[in-house]
This record gives structure tokens, sequence and C-alpha cells, in this order.
DNA sequence: GTACAAGAGACAAAAACGATCTTTTGGGTT
DNA sequence: AACCCAAAAGATCGTTTTTGTCTCTTGTAC
């Protein structure tokens, strides 16, 4: 029921990156250190960011990463999903087996409230914001 | 980001008893085998619940589990509370020292407006309004 | 072509999850 | 008192997830 360090990590990183100013390549290696995170799974966590297009990257001398967008249009959400995966209350609402036999669930309806306000909480917050 | 087996067992099992005649005991092998639930893990669960308060137990011939309040006045987020621990959307919420450096953690009233809303919602459904 | 930095993949320790089993305690019945 | 029954308590245990690390490869700039 709540953030793993990926997450957090990851949510570091990019306000770190959002800091910065825009377009300019970032190593990963200072964004560990001054977010203090350990830099080989920062590494790791940025390489999916990259891949889902959150953030760019370029390699050797030079090279870094820096947001895809800019810092007000990349909601906290979407890191979060980016990395945590789907945003989900229980694993029934997305799998009906998972629920008892036969599946007619009376909490499903519950389920799904929770999960849309948090997504509608998490949609507000821009990386933007989250710099002061 | 979810509701761990045991708390969905949990709520499997204390909506089976909410359906039962008030204060009517019932074996945990009972409530295991129609809800569908491995029984010395159910077991365990409500051994939790009834250290908490939320059913009350009786050993020996007869004995069994009841809710040990009406099932109007025990709300879903005690139930998920009780076995999964209290609802915290990231660790540095409760923990300042889980966020980075200093602490002055910008994502902090985040949490806690995701946290308060999700509670919210889990206070607000009974055991009574899943029976149906 | 060489240095630099990200990409990719394998590996691994530690913690959490998802149970199971045995023994003990307490309540009812004969 | 002896005896069953069922929950309480505690030990154990395999699996998965988390939280990393390490090495090697690929691409880029000079």
């Amino acid at each position: 029921m709540g953030l793993t360090r990926k997450g957090e990590y990851a949510i570091r990183g990019m306000v770190y990156l959002a800091r910065q100013e825009p377009g300019k390549l970032i190593l990963v290696n200072e964004i560990a250190e001054t977010v203090d995170v350990p830099q080989s799974f920062l590494a790791k966590i940025f390489q999916g960011l990259t891949r889902l297009g959150l953030v760019r990257s370029s390699r050797g001398a030079g090279g870094g990463f820096a947001l895809a967008r800019p810092a007000s249009e990349i909601s906290l959400r979407e890191v979060i999903e980016a990395v945590e995966g789907p945003i989900c209350a229980n694993r029934c609402v997305i799998d009906a087996s998972f629920c008892g036999r036969g599946g007619n669930c009376t909490v499903h309806p519950v389920w799904h409230r929770v999960q849309d306000q948090v997504r509608s909480i998490l949609d507000d917050v821009s990386l933007a914001e989250l710099c002061d």
C-alpha cells in the first residue's frame, strides 16, 4: 500500500532534472549523488524512463539525461506509473479470476473509486510544481 | 501499490461473517472453504482480527468467530488497516529520514492528500454495505 | 580510434509474501 | 476428572519482489 524505493528514487531524479535548465544534459552520476540514490540503481531506473519517453538521453562524452518534455507537462502520475506500473488498489480489478468464486465482488466498485481518486490527485501534480 | 492477499482474504472472511446471523459463531474452516481461502492462513488472519477487537472468538466445541460489532459499524478501512497496517502512500510520510537529504520533501503534501482521500473512501464503506 | 557515458543483461542478497504445521491453551461434554 | 473440540501461538519454509551491483556492449563526440 505504498510507493517502493524505485518510485521514490524516480521522483527524486525527475524533480532534480526539472530544476535544471531545460534541455541541458545531466550525468546520472551527478543526479544520483545530489539526490542521494545509489548510482547503478538510478541508472537502471532512468533506462526505463527513457524507454517510456519521459526523459531523453545521449551517450558518450557530453551525454546525459534531460526531461523529454517541459516539467509542467509531466505529471507525478506518469513518473510513478512508469516505474511502478499502473495504479491498482487490488488485483481483482485487473484480474477477475483473483476475485472469489464466480467473481461477483461487491468490493470492486470501491477499488475503482480509490484508484480514480488517487490517479486524479497524481494527475494534477506536475514536476514543475514540485520544484519549489 | 495494492492490497496483498492477506487484505483480500480478511475482507472476504469478514464479509462472510457479516452475512451471518449476528452473534452466531462460525468455524474458521467453514469460512475458509466458502470464501475459497487456505484454512491455516485464514486462521492466522483471524487471530489478528481477534486481537484487534474486530471479531470475537470462542474456543472448544461450539466455538468459532463472530463480528465483535454490528456489520454496519465496521468500516472497510478498519479491516484493511488491521491486516495491512496503516494506509501510507510513501514511507517518507511516516519516517522523515526516508526523505532525501534534509528531508524538505516537496512531494510530502501530495502523499497526505492521497492518504486522506483513500482513508475517507474506505471509512465510508461498512461491511453491511458489502453484503449485497 | 579513443575516451566517455548510457543501454542491456546477468546475478545476488535481503526482505516481504503466502502459506503450513505443530504445540498449547481454554471451553464444553460426558 | 477425562476427553474432545477449536482457537491461540509460534516455528518453519518456499517463492516472489525488492533493492541493488557488476560486466559487457553500443553509440557519440572529439
